[in-house]
DNA sequence: CCGTATCCGTCATGATACTG
DNA sequence: CAGTATCATGACGGATACGG
């Protein structure tokens, strides 16, 4: 009865070479935990207040239920995420961050401010060239 | 005669819905150029200083030499990285990041600070469960 | 040393349809 | 609404060999 993987709560990284030292090395666990596309946004939009799926969906633009649903539990399984289930009918679910999700504060807002101005920076340099 | 796949430059993350607003929008499009596993850990190795192939390969711990020369050209292509070659014999190429990556120094000293913390998060919460 | 070529496998992401 | 089932693609990677 397993719906499509099954999900293992990431631990480390494994950098094993003894080349790959400081800086590389927390960079690249970082991002073991917070790979590809979703998790970033996900928990920014959430940094915002406790949403719905529904919601979550709509504020990532264009993310399709099924990733959204993986993404969600690997969060959930790494305790960046608590879900919340409501015996409404129809059922109601939120999600919320955890306390621990807060630590990523910082980078998140360095981030958006890269991403800002990088928008501007490629929006400009077309400009130039017309 | 093409290599493997032709590689497109980055523009902008085509982010139309108009709920993805504001930091939503800007974490997708940094994102969007630093995709991957290894872009941001070649940026931060290469922000030490230019290095040649396969010492960037030693730093990042496993990188096969057929993914390290894809990710180097994406970035060459999206300015982040310039390539130097040296008439030696055998050949010398040297790597080195541009100013515009430097903008990128804040993201990833927070990067590295939180994955520093959290490498040390799950150490002492697995001796805590012995 | 600095890569590229090829084969081949796995995983991430996605489009679409569907269920409770 | 909150997801799951199915099918498909492309990214990513391992192994190995090879060329300038």
């Amino acid at each position: 009865m397993k719906t499509d993987t099954e999900i293992e709560p990431y631990v480390l990284n494994k950098v094993t070479k003894e080349e790959c030292t400081g800086g590389v090395a927390a960079i690249r666990d970082a991002l073991y935990v917070l790979n590809g596309k979703w998790k970033l946004p996900l928990i920014f939009t959430l940094s915002e207040g406790p949403k719905r799926f529904k919601d979550i969906q709509r504020s990532l633009g264009d993310i399709t239920p099924k990733i959204l649903s993986k993404e969600l539990k690997e969060l959930e399984l790494n305790e960046f995420v608590i879900r919340n289930v409501y015996s409404t009918t129809p059922v109601t679910v939120t999600y919320q961050i955890t306390p621990y999700s807060r630590s990523l504060d910082k980078v998140l807002l360095e981030l958006k401010h890269w991403g800002t101005n990088h928008r501007q920076r490629i929006v400009t340099s077309r400009k130039a060239s017309n």
